[in-house]
DNA sequence: TTTGTTATGTTATTTTATAACGTTGCAAAG
DNA sequence: CTTTGCAACGTTATAAAATAACATAACAAA
């Protein structure tokens, strides 16, 4: 939260009340959280809650890296990292829905990089995302 | 095709006409096609075209390798090796919209592999996707 | 023939996401 | 100041993606 206010004064990004809320309730919790989740948690404290009022603070904070959506949940996360974030993978539990976000950045899929030099692809992006097990879950499914 | 076929027919697994058409549809599309819009080619063509029809078929193919979903965009393509597929991983053209398959099995993302055995994450599957351009759209957007 | 199983057909609903349009707040230019 | 521009907000409506639920059919094995 300090690194993203950090980082928001110093590009002069605006962290408004609705966007920090947003961030609050993703740090809150410690499972990826669906827009509406997010909606009913901004109701529940008075703020509107209409979806585009979750998509644009979500947008915000993806856009800026202070949180990141995980494409094979639909579903959104703080960012672990927010100082200093590239490149984020992510390792999700199928049982209890915990997320841990590894930085890929410096060995993520070098085999897909090669394949992609070798065919002129230029990568802008990339999703990471593994599911398992993580190790309070080992064993339990 | 034949590689479904052969596949279907050594595991007793069934490869009936809704299936077999989808599998068609996907096939001669060269970009990922949403469940919708697979909706619409089935439609064109006869079939029934409520969208259970399509996510079942997709279930089917995606289970059993011939097909795979695109997390990052809510769509599918066919696999491009559906004789011995492990593994894939995506590069995704956000210009033309194609999407190259590429095996991910020997090298994808050993940093996050690493990352996982160091906190005891049991993997089970990856999603693995980049987005970018392609040759042919290198400089074009 | 009955039973079990797998696949299908259909209606309805849920979940996820965006379009569109007007309003507000504020800072910089005139 | 005031008006112009811009970024963010509020709200309604709708689109797009996915699934729940339940009835039917087809067919093989008991």
């Amino acid at each position: 939260m300090a690194a993203t206010e950090a980082t928001c004064a110093a590009q002069g990004l605006q962290l408004t009340a609705t966007r920090r809320r947003v961030l609050e309730i993703l740090l809150e919790e410690h499972r990826p959280l669906g827009a509406y989740g997010i909606l009913e948690r901004l109701r529940e404290f008075g703020h509107p809650s209409q979806p585009p009022v979750a998509y644009r603070a979500l947008e915000f904070l993806t856009t800026h890296g202070f949180a990141h959506k995980i494409a094979s949940l639909n579903a959104y996360v703080a960012c672990a990292n927010p100082a200093g974030c590239e490149r984020p993978a992510f390792l999700i539990c199928t049982n209890c829905e915990k997320v841990a976000e590894t930085a890929a950045v410096t060995s993520a899929a070098p085999g897909m990089a090669d394949a992609a030099r070798s065919i002129g692809f230029a990568i802008k992006q990339e999703v990471v995302e593994a599911q398992g097990q993580c190790s309070s879950c080992v064993g339990n499914t």
